[in-house]
DNA sequence: CGCCAGGTTGTCG
DNA sequence: CGACAACATGGC
């Protein structure tokens, strides 16, 4: 319907491939002709970028700084990057084979319930999840697309609802971060502010939600960019690639060497 | 067909 | 505390 569309100048040190299919957001699905189609914040939009202009189509100009803060265009990844370079080699050798990576600011329920479905599950058969969740709960949208569904929403329903989306075991892990959330229980807004180690317990709270996925909240949703999640594939980076660094060796942005780290490992295999 | 996937939980020793 | 199976499901 809308032929609305917002252009955002001078963005730097954003690659939409490598930051929207890095696996941190579980929605964007690229395009024929290069851009990204997803619902963030319940809005649906496709995203391209020439250069340093950064095209939003279907987004309203009141909407600006939304999207300026969904991105993360305020932190200045050049510099972070060059001061994590100087760390190790290695991790220098990673931020230069995605600099254009960037952490996305998600909603926090939304990065909360993605990485609860991602747990002992491979990305393609997460998206899958998400994108059922989302169609079968979310608000329907203008365009066809859903957003993602509230946690009010998800708190009505019972485990047995959840069936259609096959999330297996996961399916009460999600309605127990429904209740929680939405009754105040725990705190997402609250883990923003909160001393780190705090917050990490405040979301492990619920059930299904251990160090890993309460990093995964805190780094993507929440944005505590020193928060360096766990998986397998870090695991093996750490052991393997910096077998003399700890998580907290990486500073005040390890969440985002963390990334670069991820990312790289997932691109060169052959190394493990 | 069997192994594995951006883990967490429960149970043993 | 540390190790380890179980957990649903389906991609490869």
């Amino acid at each position: 319907m809308s032929d609305s569309f917002l252009i955002i100048e001078n963005v730097r040190d954003l690659d939409l491939e490598q930051t929207l299919d890095c696996g941190q957001s579980f929605r964007w699905e690229k395009r024929e002709d290069g851009s990204f189609a997803g619902v963030a914040f319940g809005r649906s939009v496709s995203v391209s970028l020439s250069g340093t202009e950064l095209r939003i189509e279907n987004a309203a100009e009141e909407d600006r700084a939304l999207w300026e803060d969904y991105f993360d265009l305020s932190l200045d990844y050049a510099a972070i990057r060059t001061g994590l370079s100087a760390l190790h080699p290695v991790l220098r050798e990673a931020a230069d084979y995605a600099p254009g990576i960037r952490i996305l600011r998600q909603e926090p329920y939304e990065a909360l319930c993605t990485f609860i479905i991602s747990q002992n599950n491979n990305i393609k058969r997460i998206k899958g999840i998400v994108r059922r969740l989302c169609e079968g709960f979310g608000e329907p949208l203008p365009d066809g697309a859903f957003a993602f569904p509230a946690a009010e929403r998800m708190a009505q329903l019972e485990v047995d609802d959840l069936a259609p989306l096959r999330a297996g075991f996961r399916s009460r892990y999600l309605i127990d971060a429904a209740r929680k959330t939405a009754s105040g229980e725990v705190s997402l807004e609250a883990c923003r502010t909160m001393d780190y180690e705090r917050a990490r317990c405040e979301l492990m709270k619920i059930t299904g939600v251990g160090v890993k996925v309460a990093d995964c909240t805190l780094l993507y949703g929440l944005h505590r960019v020193e928060a360096f999640p766990l998986d397998v594939w870090m695991k093996r980076a750490m052991e393997r690639l910096f077998p003399e660094m700890t998580p907290a060796a990486f500073g005040e942005y390890a969440g985002i060497a963390q990334q670069y780290i991820f990312h790289y490992s997932r691109m060169h295999p052959e190394l493990f």
